[in-house]
DNA sequence: AGCACCAATGTAACCGGTTACACCCCTATA
DNA sequence: TATAGGGGTGTAACCGGTTACATTGGTGCT
């Protein structure tokens, strides 16, 4: 129950104990020469006096501040609320805190809100997508600051990146739909502007057309979320067209196909074969069981995490690396009856 | 394209603009007595300088971080992401930084993650839920830090609350469903240890025991999930007993109840009505779109967080705010037919 | 005894800003 | 003309740690 202005710094403690700040500091870090009964007694002192080291003072006399800062464009994808929470925990267990800044799929905000947690002392920053205002990240590199560009894989990217190759991913999906004999498949995506995941998960649709004779692709640009895949499907309905298979290159425009169904009285995968994109958490348990691709989000945030700090502790070099996505097959879709 | 080594620190932006540190610090800060052909000349040097203050000195300096802490259960309930992007946002525009910690509803974690953030200069913190380690809140305002509890609204509580009335929200669903002619109703809760949230809305629940007549309540505990609705429910068709109407404490609850009366072709509300709790975005775009308690997550966020950049920029002291929650009603629930 | 050496500890400079106070110079007033 | 007043600017102390270097005292060797 310590009453204010105890001002507890480092020097009341070394005062409080008999020794001098320096070996306080001591104490405090490296184990180095210090005499076990000092030691001993500078602990004791530190226990009963509630002292909490300033870390501005001393990220100012290290130019350390044992902060990662990680740039997402929102929260509220709960993709990057797993990715986050990986990235979290993980930082935590090496001592490393997390400053989260959202830029709302907005390109400038991005490099304000760069500024702002690089100002604030980031040792690191996490970016998401390969997609950047130009120079941004040719600025950043020149302050020194390592940086990690997540979500995306790209071997030849001039920045390390950690992710998934959204590109062969979106090909492997449309060859697994046409694997179980499926031609005019209806593409569901979320908005392409500012969003290089999604287009490169378009781009591998598209290139698809190369490996599958006859393919027949329609693409639809949703909002992302429940109520534009929804939207979609509800365009089918009206006309009375449906597709023959459906992917959406995200499970929650996905939920809004198959509701829409639903609320049309249209079963998966009898109607037609749905597939998501993600694996998140409730694909596993709705009705039909969602195929999907397991997008590794919770391993990739952890492994980014770890590396950003083997980067910062121990000067390991960053590199890339790739984050096997792998279709789950469940029960939203069917061989083609023909 | 500036070389490294510059170190451009406000002594080189001083020596460059011919000026003293304390004028270019003058310049930086309030307009305060600085002839305007000085500001401008130092102006002229900071624009091409890129000079980028040191946050770790100036918090040194004044004490002050502008930086302020969330601490919160986890980010993969879309709850708390809804409610983090909203205190992000309004924190950034008012120049504050957000740092976020987790805890994974361990207490013990909590206590931890909080002491870690006061350690790197947090000047306030949010905590969810109104139950902590005993002494935890205390001691945090023994440090002089504000702090504000939110998801709950409790004007007793010896620290400012800004929340929901969980308890009473708990006792209206129920009487909503009653009001429907519903006396059977089954409850599906999250797990209540570690989450008072949950708790509140339980014994909300059994409080309409005294306004209801005839009624008869089920309690099923579920993890907080798709899958833990799927298996409460799951163990309804397996004993082919289905409730009247069924309340879920949590949203995602209640998809994984509709999720597996869609499995066994029951269709929600003919077998039974269906009520969540939250209004996730989904909730509006399902099949039959979901009737649910609104929570405004973000509303409360935003008020948070401009509360504590009130509080810390204009003094002004934090109180007790309350966020009505409203029930939506949607297709899930209907009148009992006798 | 004298000396080298080393471990333990203290002193003080330093990190990069902010800001109290001193100072200078110019104008208004007596 | 002497003086007070005040705006603009610079000097230096300070924030609370870290750490290079100095200092001290003890041990072992010749």
């Amino acid at each position: 129950m310590s009453t204010r202005n105890d001002k507890s710094g480092i020097r009341q403690v070394a005062e409080k104990a008999g020794v001098s700040i320096a070996t306080v500091s001591r104490v405090l870090n490296r184990s180095d020469k210090v005499s076990p009964d000092t030691r001993e007694r500078v602990l004791r002192v530190l226990e009963d006096s509630d002292f909490r080291p300033n870390a501005a003072a001393k990220a100012l006399a290290t130019s350390r501040t044992r902060t990662i800062a990680a740039i997402i464009p929102t929260l509220e994808h709960s993709i990057f609320a797993v990715f986050l929470n990986a990235i979290e925990d993980e930082l935590a267990q090496a001592g490393y805190s997390l400053v989260i800044a959202t830029h709302g799929f907005d390109q400038d905000v991005e490099v304000r809100r760069c500024n702002e947690v690089l100002r604030l002392g980031a040792e690191a920053i996490i970016l998401s997508g390969s997609q950047h205002k130009p120079d941004f990240l040719r600025t950043l590199h020149n302050t020194g600051v390592p940086c990690l560009i997540t979500s995306v894989y790209q071997p030849d990217y001039p920045y390390p990146t950690y992710g998934y190759d959204n590109r062969t991913l979106g090909t492997d999906a449309i060859r697994y739909l046409a694997g179980l004999g499926h031609r005019h498949i209806s593409v569901v995506h979320g908005p392409l502007a500012d969003n290089d995941r999604m287009q490169l998960r378009v781009q591998g649709v598209r290139d698809a057309l190369q490996f599958v004779d006859d393919l027949e692709l329609t693409m639809h640009e949703a909002s992302l979320g429940v109520g534009g895949g929804n939207a979609v499907a509800s365009e089918w309905f009206a006309r009375k067209q449906l597709p023959e298979a459906c992917l959406c290159l995200a499970d929650v425009l996905a939920l809004g196909v198959l509701f829409e169904a639903g609320r049309h009285r249209v079963t998966v995968p009898d109607a037609f074969s749905l597939m998501g994109f993600e694996d998140l958490e409730w694909a596993a348990h709705c009705t039909p069981k969602l195929t999907t691709i397991a997008l590794p989000a919770a391993e990739m945030g952890r492994a980014a995490a770890s590396a950003l700090v083997a980067r910062l502790d121990r000067e390991k070099p960053l590199d890339h690396q790739l984050f096997s996505a792998r279709i789950i097959e469940r029960d939203s879709t069917t061989t083609r009856q023909r």
